[in-house]
DNA sequence: GAGTGGTCTAGACCACGAG
DNA sequence: TCGTGGTCTAGACCACTCA
Protein backbone atom coordinates (compact mmCIF):
# COMPACT_ATOMS: atom_id res chain seq x y z
CA UNK A 1 0.00 0.00 0.00
CA UNK A 2 1.70 3.50 -1.13
CA UNK A 3 0.52 5.96 1.08
CA UNK A 4 -0.37 9.38 -0.11
CA UNK A 5 3.03 11.36 1.02
CA UNK A 6 4.63 8.86 -0.65
CA UNK A 7 3.10 9.02 -3.57
CA UNK A 8 3.62 13.03 -3.78
CA UNK A 9 7.29 12.09 -2.44
CA UNK A 10 7.98 10.00 -5.50
CA UNK A 11 6.46 12.29 -7.84
CA UNK A 12 7.91 15.36 -7.28
CA UNK A 13 11.27 13.25 -6.95
CA UNK A 14 11.22 12.19 -10.43
CA UNK A 15 9.89 15.90 -11.55
CA UNK A 16 13.48 16.76 -10.18
CA UNK A 17 15.66 13.83 -11.61
CA UNK A 18 14.14 14.56 -14.88
CA UNK A 19 14.88 18.17 -14.97
CA UNK A 20 11.41 19.31 -14.95
CA UNK A 21 12.20 21.15 -11.76
CA UNK A 22 15.89 22.43 -12.19
CA UNK A 23 18.50 22.39 -9.13
CA UNK A 24 18.24 25.77 -7.04
CA UNK A 25 15.00 26.66 -7.69
CA UNK A 26 12.28 27.04 -5.74
CA UNK A 27 9.35 25.08 -5.61
CA UNK A 28 5.72 26.21 -5.04
CA UNK A 29 4.95 26.96 -1.81
CA UNK A 30 3.50 24.35 0.85
CA UNK A 31 0.31 25.71 0.46
CA UNK A 32 0.25 25.64 -3.20
CA UNK A 33 1.87 22.00 -3.57
CA UNK A 34 -0.96 20.96 -1.16
CA UNK A 35 -3.92 22.21 -2.85
CA UNK A 36 -2.44 21.27 -6.26
CA UNK A 37 -2.09 17.58 -5.28
CA UNK A 38 -5.28 17.46 -3.09
CA UNK A 39 -3.90 16.85 0.62
CA UNK A 40 -3.56 18.81 3.65
CA UNK A 41 -0.47 20.64 4.47
CA UNK A 42 0.97 18.68 6.55
CA UNK A 43 0.98 15.59 4.51
CA UNK A 44 2.60 17.82 1.96
CA UNK A 45 4.85 18.41 4.22
CA UNK A 46 5.80 15.16 5.48
CA UNK A 47 6.41 14.27 1.50
CA UNK A 48 8.97 17.18 1.73
CA UNK A 49 10.44 15.34 4.65
CA UNK A 50 11.18 12.47 2.81
CA UNK A 51 12.83 14.55 -0.03
CA UNK A 52 14.41 15.93 2.49
CA UNK A 53 15.95 13.02 4.05
CA UNK A 54 17.34 12.32 0.59
CA UNK A 55 18.85 16.31 0.63
CA UNK A 56 17.10 16.58 -2.74
CA UNK A 57 15.29 19.71 -0.92
CA UNK A 58 16.09 22.18 1.20
CA UNK A 59 13.39 24.51 3.25
CA UNK A 60 15.00 27.71 4.15
CA UNK A 61 12.31 29.07 6.99
CA UNK A 62 10.34 32.21 5.31
CA UNK A 63 11.67 31.69 1.85
CA UNK A 64 10.28 28.50 0.90
CA UNK A 65 11.46 24.64 -0.53
CA UNK A 66 14.42 24.94 -3.03
CA UNK A 67 15.85 21.76 -5.14
CA UNK A 68 19.87 21.20 -3.77
CA UNK A 69 22.44 21.92 -6.38
CA UNK A 70 23.43 18.20 -7.20
CA UNK A 71 25.63 18.04 -4.61
CA UNK A 72 29.59 17.08 -5.45
CA UNK A 73 30.13 13.67 -3.99
CA UNK A 74 32.65 14.04 -1.42
CA UNK A 75 34.57 10.82 -0.68
CA UNK A 76 36.66 10.92 2.47
CA UNK A 77 39.71 8.46 2.14
CA UNK A 78 40.18 6.18 5.56
CA UNK A 79 43.73 4.98 6.29
CA UNK A 80 45.73 8.45 6.25
CA UNK A 81 46.51 8.57 2.32
CA UNK A 82 44.23 11.23 1.51
CA UNK A 83 46.29 12.65 -1.56
CA UNK A 84 44.93 11.34 -4.44
CA UNK A 85 41.31 10.28 -3.97
CA UNK A 86 40.68 13.01 -1.84
CA UNK A 87 42.22 15.73 -4.07
CA UNK A 88 40.56 14.46 -7.16
CA UNK A 89 37.09 14.69 -5.74
CA UNK A 90 37.57 18.25 -3.94
CA UNK A 91 39.32 20.63 -6.40
CA UNK A 92 36.82 22.99 -6.32
CA UNK A 93 36.68 22.77 -1.76
CA UNK A 94 37.13 25.31 0.26
CA UNK A 95 37.90 25.50 3.75
CA UNK A 96 37.44 27.47 6.91
CA UNK A 97 39.38 27.18 9.79
CA UNK A 98 39.05 28.55 13.00
CA UNK A 99 42.52 27.47 15.14
CA UNK A 100 42.04 27.62 18.88
CA UNK A 101 43.66 27.01 22.12
CA UNK A 102 41.85 24.94 25.01
CA UNK A 103 42.59 22.36 27.76
CA UNK A 104 41.88 18.53 27.03
CA UNK A 105 38.91 17.47 28.45
CA UNK A 106 35.72 14.50 28.49
CA UNK A 107 36.21 12.41 25.22
CA UNK A 108 38.90 14.21 23.71
CA UNK A 109 41.66 13.76 26.48
CA UNK A 110 40.49 9.74 26.34
CA UNK A 111 41.27 9.62 22.94
CA UNK A 112 44.35 11.31 23.22
CA UNK A 113 45.01 9.33 26.15
CA UNK A 114 46.17 12.16 28.10
CA UNK A 115 44.91 13.78 31.59
CA UNK A 116 42.43 16.18 31.68
CA UNK A 117 43.40 19.82 31.30
CA UNK A 118 46.47 18.59 29.15
CA UNK A 119 47.04 22.00 26.67
CA UNK A 120 45.82 21.43 23.41
CA UNK A 121 44.99 23.28 19.94
CA UNK A 122 41.67 22.83 18.19
CA UNK A 123 40.87 23.11 14.75
CA UNK A 124 37.58 23.75 13.76
CA UNK A 125 37.15 23.32 10.30
CA UNK A 126 34.31 24.15 7.55
CA UNK A 127 34.73 23.20 3.64
CA UNK A 128 32.67 24.54 1.30
CA UNK A 129 31.56 23.98 -2.28
CA UNK A 130 30.48 27.28 -3.31
CA UNK A 131 28.27 28.23 -0.77
CA UNK A 132 26.91 25.23 0.86
CA UNK A 133 28.95 23.88 3.98
CA UNK A 134 30.20 20.26 3.13
CA UNK A 135 31.44 18.91 6.10
CA UNK A 136 32.70 19.88 9.77
CA UNK A 137 35.53 18.53 11.09
CA UNK A 138 37.21 19.10 14.77
CA UNK A 139 40.54 18.47 14.81
CA UNK A 140 43.29 17.98 18.09
CA UNK A 141 46.90 18.32 18.25
CA UNK A 142 49.15 18.50 21.25
CA UNK A 143 50.11 22.23 22.11
CA UNK A 144 53.74 20.87 20.70
CA UNK A 145 53.29 19.55 17.44
CA UNK A 146 50.80 22.70 16.20
CA UNK A 147 52.18 25.20 14.28
CA UNK A 148 53.73 28.00 16.65
CA UNK A 149 52.15 30.65 14.71
CA UNK A 150 48.51 29.98 15.75
CA UNK A 151 46.50 31.20 13.12
CA UNK A 152 43.73 33.19 15.55
CA UNK A 153 39.72 32.65 15.45
CA UNK A 154 37.53 33.96 12.13
CA UNK A 155 40.29 32.91 10.00
CA UNK A 156 39.69 31.75 6.83
CA UNK A 157 41.82 29.99 4.32
CA UNK A 158 41.46 27.79 0.77
CA UNK A 159 42.38 24.45 0.04
CA UNK A 160 43.64 21.68 2.30
CA UNK A 161 46.75 23.75 3.79
CA UNK A 162 46.02 22.72 7.53
CA UNK A 163 46.37 19.05 7.49
CA UNK A 164 49.78 19.65 5.17
CA UNK A 165 50.97 22.38 7.98
CA UNK A 166 50.05 19.60 10.45
CA UNK A 167 52.08 16.79 8.58
CA UNK A 168 55.23 18.66 8.38
CA UNK A 169 55.43 19.11 12.31
CA UNK A 170 54.30 15.45 13.18
CA UNK A 171 56.69 12.40 13.45
CA UNK A 172 55.90 9.53 11.56
CA UNK A 173 52.53 8.10 11.55
CA UNK A 174 52.50 4.60 13.04
CA UNK A 175 48.38 3.57 12.97
CA UNK A 176 45.54 5.42 12.07
CA UNK A 177 41.92 4.14 14.32
CA UNK A 178 38.71 5.22 12.57
CA UNK A 179 35.75 4.30 14.13
CA UNK A 180 32.88 5.43 12.13
CA UNK A 181 29.19 6.08 13.08
CA UNK A 182 26.04 6.56 11.40
CA UNK A 183 23.68 8.85 12.84
CA UNK A 184 21.16 12.03 12.91
CA UNK A 185 22.61 15.46 13.26
CA UNK A 186 22.38 17.36 16.36
CA UNK A 187 20.32 20.59 15.43
CA UNK A 188 23.78 22.32 15.99
CA UNK A 189 25.08 19.97 13.67
CA UNK A 190 22.31 20.42 11.05
CA UNK A 191 22.30 24.06 11.20
CA UNK A 192 26.13 24.71 10.25
CA UNK A 193 25.98 22.65 7.52
CA UNK A 194 22.20 23.79 6.51
CA UNK A 195 21.41 20.06 6.45
CA UNK A 196 18.00 18.45 7.46
CA UNK A 197 17.77 17.16 10.97
CA UNK A 198 16.11 14.23 9.29
CA UNK A 199 19.58 13.53 6.97
CA UNK A 200 21.90 10.81 8.41
CA UNK A 201 25.17 11.71 8.86
CA UNK A 202 28.73 10.13 8.96
CA UNK A 203 30.66 10.44 11.96
CA UNK A 204 34.18 9.78 12.25
CA UNK A 205 36.63 9.89 15.18
CA UNK A 206 39.90 9.28 13.86
CA UNK A 207 42.73 8.94 16.44
CA UNK A 208 46.74 8.65 14.98
CA UNK A 209 49.79 7.50 16.69
CA UNK A 210 52.74 7.93 16.09
CA UNK A 211 55.56 5.31 16.23
CA UNK A 212 56.48 5.69 19.97
CA UNK A 213 52.46 5.39 20.19
CA UNK A 214 51.74 8.85 21.39
CA UNK A 215 48.43 10.67 20.07
CA UNK A 216 49.42 12.83 17.99
CA UNK A 217 45.61 13.35 16.33
CA UNK A 218 42.18 13.18 17.11
CA UNK A 219 39.37 14.17 14.92
CA UNK A 220 36.25 14.45 14.72
CA UNK A 221 34.54 14.48 11.36
CA UNK A 222 30.89 14.97 10.41
CA UNK A 223 29.81 14.35 6.82
CA UNK A 224 25.90 14.54 5.42
CA UNK A 225 24.93 11.40 4.58
CA UNK A 226 23.58 12.55 1.23
CA UNK A 227 26.79 13.84 -0.04
CA UNK A 228 29.83 12.20 1.04
CA UNK A 229 30.91 8.75 2.13
CA UNK A 230 34.06 7.24 3.15
CA UNK A 231 36.30 4.05 1.29
CA UNK A 232 38.63 2.46 3.51
CA UNK A 233 41.38 0.16 1.24
CA UNK A 234 42.87 -2.70 3.16
CA UNK A 235 46.07 -4.33 1.38
CA UNK A 236 45.29 -7.50 3.24
CA UNK A 237 48.94 -9.04 2.27
CA UNK A 238 50.60 -7.34 4.16
CA UNK A 239 48.41 -7.05 6.82
CA UNK A 240 47.68 -10.69 6.55
CA UNK A 241 51.81 -10.93 7.73
CA UNK A 242 51.47 -8.35 10.69
CA UNK A 243 48.11 -10.62 12.10
CA UNK A 244 49.57 -14.27 11.46
CA UNK A 245 53.47 -13.45 11.34
CA UNK B 1 13.97 28.59 22.33
CA UNK B 2 12.52 25.05 23.40
CA UNK B 3 9.88 23.22 21.60
CA UNK B 4 7.57 21.34 23.76
CA UNK B 5 8.21 18.15 22.13
CA UNK B 6 11.60 18.54 22.54
CA UNK B 7 11.03 19.16 26.63
CA UNK B 8 9.16 15.80 26.67
CA UNK B 9 11.38 14.04 24.85
CA UNK B 10 13.85 15.42 27.25
CA UNK B 11 11.86 13.88 29.76
CA UNK B 12 10.78 11.12 28.79
CA UNK B 13 14.66 10.23 27.57
CA UNK B 14 16.18 11.03 31.40
CA UNK B 15 13.42 9.20 33.35
CA UNK B 16 14.19 6.37 30.59
CA UNK B 17 18.30 6.38 31.38
CA UNK B 18 17.54 6.79 34.83
CA UNK B 19 15.71 3.55 35.00
CA UNK B 20 12.63 4.84 36.24
CA UNK B 21 11.07 3.46 33.01
CA UNK B 22 12.60 0.15 32.73
CA UNK B 23 13.89 -1.54 29.33
CA UNK B 24 11.68 -4.00 27.56
CA UNK B 25 8.65 -1.84 29.63
CA UNK B 26 5.58 -0.39 27.58
CA UNK B 27 4.93 2.88 27.69
CA UNK B 28 1.42 4.61 28.18
CA UNK B 29 -0.55 4.81 25.30
CA UNK B 30 -0.53 7.82 23.40
CA UNK B 31 -3.47 9.38 24.50
CA UNK B 32 -2.63 8.93 27.38
CA UNK B 33 0.77 10.49 27.36
CA UNK B 34 -0.31 13.71 25.48
CA UNK B 35 -3.24 13.85 28.46
CA UNK B 36 -0.38 13.78 31.13
CA UNK B 37 1.79 16.20 29.51
CA UNK B 38 -1.05 18.63 28.24
CA UNK B 39 -0.47 18.14 24.57
CA UNK B 40 -1.77 16.71 21.84
CA UNK B 41 -1.37 13.64 19.95
CA UNK B 42 0.44 14.52 17.12
CA UNK B 43 3.00 16.42 19.41
CA UNK B 44 3.60 13.31 21.77
CA UNK B 45 4.00 11.45 18.78
CA UNK B 46 6.85 13.60 17.46
CA UNK B 47 8.41 13.77 21.05
CA UNK B 48 8.45 9.83 20.53
CA UNK B 49 9.64 10.50 16.88
CA UNK B 50 12.75 11.82 18.64
CA UNK B 51 13.40 9.23 20.65
CA UNK B 52 12.85 6.42 17.90
CA UNK B 53 15.84 7.73 15.80
CA UNK B 54 17.92 7.40 18.67
CA UNK B 55 17.03 4.14 18.94
CA UNK B 56 15.54 4.05 22.99
CA UNK B 57 12.04 3.64 21.87
CA UNK B 58 10.49 1.00 19.50
CA UNK B 59 6.91 1.14 18.34
CA UNK B 60 4.87 -1.40 17.92
CA UNK B 61 1.58 -0.90 16.11
CA UNK B 62 -1.01 -2.26 17.71
CA UNK B 63 0.37 -2.57 20.90
CA UNK B 64 2.09 0.60 22.08
CA UNK B 65 5.55 2.03 22.72
CA UNK B 66 8.33 0.14 24.43
CA UNK B 67 11.71 1.03 25.88
CA UNK B 68 14.31 -0.60 23.69
CA UNK B 69 16.78 -3.18 25.82
CA UNK B 70 19.93 -1.87 25.96
CA UNK B 71 21.39 -2.58 23.20
CA UNK B 72 25.14 -4.68 22.67
CA UNK B 73 26.95 -2.57 20.72
CA UNK B 74 28.12 -4.38 17.68
CA UNK B 75 31.16 -3.44 15.90
CA UNK B 76 32.35 -4.15 12.33
CA UNK B 77 35.76 -4.62 11.54
CA UNK B 78 37.50 -3.47 8.55
CA UNK B 79 39.76 -4.54 6.40
CA UNK B 80 38.94 -8.00 6.85
CA UNK B 81 40.80 -8.60 10.23
CA UNK B 82 37.35 -9.43 11.61
CA UNK B 83 38.43 -12.41 14.23
CA UNK B 84 39.26 -10.70 17.80
CA UNK B 85 37.13 -7.55 17.96
CA UNK B 86 34.19 -8.94 16.17
CA UNK B 87 33.96 -12.46 17.83
CA UNK B 88 34.77 -10.68 21.33
CA UNK B 89 31.81 -8.16 21.08
CA UNK B 90 29.21 -10.62 19.33
CA UNK B 91 29.39 -13.56 21.44
CA UNK B 92 25.80 -14.42 21.84
CA UNK B 93 24.90 -13.18 18.47
CA UNK B 94 23.30 -15.54 15.93
CA UNK B 95 22.67 -15.56 12.56
CA UNK B 96 20.61 -16.88 10.02
CA UNK B 97 21.38 -17.65 6.13
CA UNK B 98 19.43 -17.80 3.41
CA UNK B 99 21.10 -18.57 0.24
CA UNK B 100 19.84 -18.87 -3.05
CA UNK B 101 21.51 -18.77 -6.61
CA UNK B 102 21.29 -16.39 -9.16
CA UNK B 103 22.52 -14.62 -12.15
CA UNK B 104 24.53 -11.47 -11.69
CA UNK B 105 23.07 -7.75 -12.85
CA UNK B 106 22.63 -4.60 -11.79
CA UNK B 107 25.12 -2.74 -9.10
CA UNK B 108 26.43 -6.79 -8.04
CA UNK B 109 27.00 -7.30 -11.64
CA UNK B 110 29.32 -4.07 -11.63
CA UNK B 111 31.14 -4.16 -8.75
CA UNK B 112 32.15 -7.69 -8.87
CA UNK B 113 33.28 -6.87 -12.32
CA UNK B 114 31.36 -9.69 -14.44
CA UNK B 115 29.11 -9.34 -16.89
CA UNK B 116 25.54 -9.39 -16.31
CA UNK B 117 23.30 -13.08 -16.34
CA UNK B 118 27.10 -14.62 -14.37
CA UNK B 119 25.97 -17.34 -12.26
CA UNK B 120 26.62 -16.19 -8.71
CA UNK B 121 25.55 -17.42 -5.23
CA UNK B 122 23.32 -15.11 -2.79
CA UNK B 123 23.67 -15.12 0.97
CA UNK B 124 21.18 -12.91 3.00
CA UNK B 125 22.41 -13.04 6.46
CA UNK B 126 20.28 -11.77 9.28
CA UNK B 127 22.19 -11.62 12.68
CA UNK B 128 19.89 -11.45 15.56
CA UNK B 129 20.58 -10.87 19.37
CA UNK B 130 18.00 -12.56 21.41
CA UNK B 131 14.80 -11.72 19.09
CA UNK B 132 15.59 -8.28 18.13
CA UNK B 133 17.45 -8.28 14.72
CA UNK B 134 21.16 -6.63 14.41
CA UNK B 135 22.13 -6.46 11.40
CA UNK B 136 21.30 -7.16 7.47
CA UNK B 137 23.98 -8.52 4.88
CA UNK B 138 23.70 -9.00 1.67
CA UNK B 139 27.09 -11.21 0.29
CA UNK B 140 27.86 -12.73 -2.91
CA UNK B 141 29.91 -14.84 -4.20
CA UNK B 142 31.13 -16.35 -7.67
CA UNK B 143 29.64 -19.65 -7.96
CA UNK B 144 32.70 -21.39 -8.24
CA UNK B 145 33.77 -20.67 -4.72
CA UNK B 146 30.58 -20.68 -3.16
CA UNK B 147 30.13 -24.31 -1.23
CA UNK B 148 29.02 -27.56 -3.08
CA UNK B 149 26.53 -28.14 -1.04
CA UNK B 150 24.61 -24.85 -0.99
CA UNK B 151 22.37 -24.53 1.99
CA UNK B 152 18.75 -23.81 0.69
CA UNK B 153 16.32 -21.35 1.21
CA UNK B 154 15.01 -20.89 5.14
CA UNK B 155 18.03 -22.46 7.07
CA UNK B 156 19.13 -21.11 9.50
CA UNK B 157 22.41 -21.68 11.19
CA UNK B 158 24.02 -19.78 14.72
CA UNK B 159 27.06 -18.54 14.82
CA UNK B 160 29.51 -17.15 11.66
CA UNK B 161 29.93 -20.52 10.06
CA UNK B 162 29.40 -19.04 6.62
CA UNK B 163 31.94 -16.79 6.50
CA UNK B 164 34.71 -19.53 7.61
CA UNK B 165 33.03 -21.67 5.41
CA UNK B 166 33.25 -19.50 1.63
CA UNK B 167 36.81 -18.62 3.39
CA UNK B 168 38.22 -21.60 2.59
CA UNK B 169 37.48 -21.97 -0.27
CA UNK B 170 38.77 -18.63 -2.15
CA UNK B 171 42.51 -17.65 -2.53
CA UNK B 172 44.32 -15.21 -0.21
CA UNK B 173 42.74 -11.77 -0.56
CA UNK B 174 44.68 -9.14 -1.82
CA UNK B 175 42.86 -6.36 -1.44
CA UNK B 176 39.35 -5.16 0.31
CA UNK B 177 37.25 -2.24 -0.38
CA UNK B 178 34.59 -1.07 2.01
CA UNK B 179 32.69 2.08 1.50
CA UNK B 180 31.04 3.30 3.96
CA UNK B 181 28.01 5.56 3.89
CA UNK B 182 24.91 6.83 6.08
CA UNK B 183 21.58 7.02 5.19
CA UNK B 184 18.17 6.34 6.08
CA UNK B 185 16.84 2.89 6.14
CA UNK B 186 14.84 2.29 3.14
CA UNK B 187 10.90 0.68 4.18
CA UNK B 188 12.05 -3.02 4.14
CA UNK B 189 15.33 -2.49 5.75
CA UNK B 190 13.47 -0.95 8.51
CA UNK B 191 10.97 -3.76 8.54
CA UNK B 192 13.34 -6.45 8.51
CA UNK B 193 15.41 -4.94 11.14
CA UNK B 194 12.37 -3.39 13.08
CA UNK B 195 13.81 -0.44 13.46
CA UNK B 196 12.15 3.33 13.11
CA UNK B 197 12.70 4.75 9.61
CA UNK B 198 14.03 8.11 11.11
CA UNK B 199 17.29 5.88 12.47
CA UNK B 200 20.07 6.21 10.26
CA UNK B 201 22.07 2.89 9.12
CA UNK B 202 25.61 2.56 7.83
CA UNK B 203 25.72 1.11 4.97
CA UNK B 204 29.28 -0.98 3.94
CA UNK B 205 29.89 -1.61 0.50
CA UNK B 206 32.50 -4.33 0.71
CA UNK B 207 34.50 -5.53 -2.11
CA UNK B 208 37.56 -8.29 -1.85
CA UNK B 209 39.79 -9.00 -4.57
CA UNK B 210 42.13 -11.66 -4.61
CA UNK B 211 45.59 -11.89 -5.51
CA UNK B 212 44.49 -12.03 -9.37
CA UNK B 213 42.32 -9.30 -9.35
CA UNK B 214 39.73 -11.56 -9.05
CA UNK B 215 36.80 -9.98 -7.48
CA UNK B 216 36.05 -12.55 -4.81
CA UNK B 217 33.05 -11.42 -2.41
CA UNK B 218 30.96 -8.78 -2.90
CA UNK B 219 28.91 -7.81 0.31
CA UNK B 220 26.30 -5.12 1.38
CA UNK B 221 26.25 -4.65 4.91
CA UNK B 222 23.59 -2.50 6.83
CA UNK B 223 23.61 -2.04 10.36
CA UNK B 224 21.70 0.32 12.62
CA UNK B 225 23.15 3.34 13.85
CA UNK B 226 22.03 3.03 17.08
CA UNK B 227 23.74 0.01 18.28
CA UNK B 228 26.47 -0.84 15.40
CA UNK B 229 29.90 1.39 14.51
CA UNK B 230 32.47 0.35 12.58
CA UNK B 231 36.08 0.25 13.04
CA UNK B 232 39.19 0.61 10.28
CA UNK B 233 42.47 0.12 11.77
CA UNK B 234 45.64 1.66 9.39
CA UNK B 235 49.33 0.61 10.23
CA UNK B 236 50.74 3.30 8.36
CA UNK B 237 54.36 2.20 8.41
CA UNK B 238 53.63 -1.24 6.21
CA UNK B 239 50.48 1.71 4.07
CA UNK B 240 53.73 3.74 3.90
CA UNK B 241 55.97 1.05 2.04
CA UNK B 242 53.54 0.19 -0.11
CA UNK B 243 52.36 4.20 -1.57
CA UNK B 244 55.70 5.17 -1.78
CA UNK B 245 57.96 2.45 -2.32
C1' DG C 1 3.25 44.02 5.43
C1' DA C 2 2.87 40.04 2.55
C1' DG C 3 4.35 35.49 2.06
C1' DT C 4 6.80 31.71 3.71
C1' DG C 5 7.69 27.76 6.73
C1' DG C 6 7.47 25.98 12.14
C1' DT C 7 4.67 24.38 15.65
C1' DC C 8 0.66 22.96 17.60
C1' DT C 9 -4.36 21.61 18.14
C1' DA C 10 -8.52 18.54 17.82
C1' DG C 11 -10.46 15.09 15.79
C1' DA C 12 -11.77 11.61 11.86
C1' DC C 13 -10.97 7.18 9.92
C1' DC C 14 -8.16 2.99 8.98
C1' DA C 15 -5.04 -1.05 10.16
C1' DC C 16 -2.98 -4.02 13.37
C1' DG C 17 -2.73 -7.09 17.62
C1' DA C 18 -4.60 -9.56 21.40
C1' DG C 19 -8.19 -11.67 23.98
C1' DT D 1 -14.37 -6.51 20.05
C1' DC D 2 -11.36 -3.24 22.00
C1' DG D 3 -7.27 -0.64 22.46
C1' DT D 4 -3.33 0.44 20.05
C1' DG D 5 -0.71 3.13 16.66
C1' DG D 6 -0.83 5.05 11.29
C1' DT D 7 -2.48 8.42 8.34
C1' DC D 8 -4.80 12.30 7.19
C1' DT D 9 -7.56 16.74 7.63
C1' DA D 10 -8.38 21.77 8.52
C1' DG D 11 -7.01 25.46 10.63
C1' DA D 12 -4.80 28.57 14.45
C1' DC D 13 -0.84 31.14 15.79
C1' DC D 14 4.09 32.37 15.71
C1' DA D 15 8.75 33.36 13.53
C1' DC D 16 11.52 34.37 9.71
C1' DT D 17 12.61 36.75 5.12
C1' DC D 18 12.28 40.23 2.02
C1' DA D 19 10.52 44.13 -0.33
Amino acid sequence: MASRHRVISDDLRTQISTGRIKAGERLPSEAQLASRYTVSVPTLRSALAVLQGEGLVEKVHGRGNFVRHPFQRITYAGGGHTPDVQAATNAALCVSVRATRLRARGRVATLMGVPAGTSLAEFVCLSHEGRSPHSLARIYVPRDLAPAALPESGEVSCGEGIDAELAVLRPALAEIREHVSARLPTPEEAATLRISSALAVLAVERVATDTTGRVVQAAFLVLPGDRADAVFITRTVTEKKEVEG
